[in-house]
DNA sequence: AGCCATTGCTATGGAATAGAACAATGCATG
DNA sequence: CATGCATTGTTCTATTCCATAGCAATGGCT
């Protein structure tokens, strides 16, 4: 399909305009883990960037939204649907924590658990940067080209996961 | 990987508390970065089994095909494209150098700069990592539901980045 | 009671990434 | 050609992310 090896394209035309001239990509184009990097690279930044302010990280933003919809489940359940290690979850929950965002009482049942709730303050900040997610999103959307684009897009790396 | 082991459902309390049901997992899905990040990571992690055997990393791959397709570019040029910040692509290309994949030799007209070059067994071994490469893009391929869906990808993937 | 699994946690190491600073060199302009 | 500024490769360092190992407490099963 695309296994364009060394030199080939256009043979009457080798490339004798400029010393300093533009590299040539074609090799890298291709390949679908670089261009989802570079995809999700520049996505991130663009969140990093937006939620400066707010110190809100991506995958705290994700946290605060699993425990809004799934309130009092153990810590070891939202950090395996988000492939986060239990390890590293402790410190971003314990982060969450002393922002006062969330809670972490025990799990009626199970001594060794900790369930993990919003608090109000939690709840409220979330809704702020729901807001601002969303404004994001709809400029990912738009640069997309609509949200039919963002649906294949969203369909296509479903198939990826 | 391994869900609830299925053992705690009792026909008696059907969902009263759900103490091991599913999460609910909606607000996560919509969100671009997130499984743009979850698809980058997983073809990441192919890559890397793939490529353990011959201990080549993602970064590395496109180096060495950067450099098949530009010979004599400098590091900086290489490391841009690439946007790798010079001071972490350093210690990239010393790598390779120690492998005796690349060279680096003094750029004509400019003794700062260094150019880079595959050396034969670092052509031979990018010929390798390219058949290897290819058979895993293959499946990537296959996974997404042929060439049209990848195509597609791709140009989506391209507006965001 | 005894054994194994799970939970939260600590400690640690590896890898990717970013910034500062520096010597050598190039380059432009006065 | 002298001087100031920019670039190149480099080292050092800090931060963040991710993975593993191990541990105390607890749960669950037999």
């Amino acid at each position: 399909m695309h296994a364009n090896h060394g030199k080939n394209e256009n043979p009457m035309d080798p490339d004798l305009t400029n010393p300093s001239d533009a590299l040539r990509t074609e090799s890298t184009t291709g390949i679908l883990g670089y261009r989802l990097r570079r995809a999700q690279l520049n996505v991130f930044q663009r969140f990093l960037q937006v939620f400066e302010e707010v110190r809100l990280r991506p995958a705290e933003y994700t946290i605060l939204l699993l425990i809004a919809d799934n309130p009092g489940r153990k810590q070891t359940e939202i950090a395996d649907i988000l492939s986060i290690k239990r390890a590293n979850f402790v410190t971003l929950v314990h982060g969450l924590q002393d922002r006062a965002l969330l809670e972490r009482r025990p799990a009626p049942g199970d001594r060794r658990a900790n369930a993990l709730y919003l608090t109000a303050a939690g709840m409220q900040f979330l809704d702020a940067a729901r807001a601002r997610h969303d404004d994001m999103e709809r400029q990912l959307v738009a640069q997309l080209g609509g949200e039919a684009s963002r649906s294949q897009l969203l369909a296509l790396l479903d198939r990826l996961s």
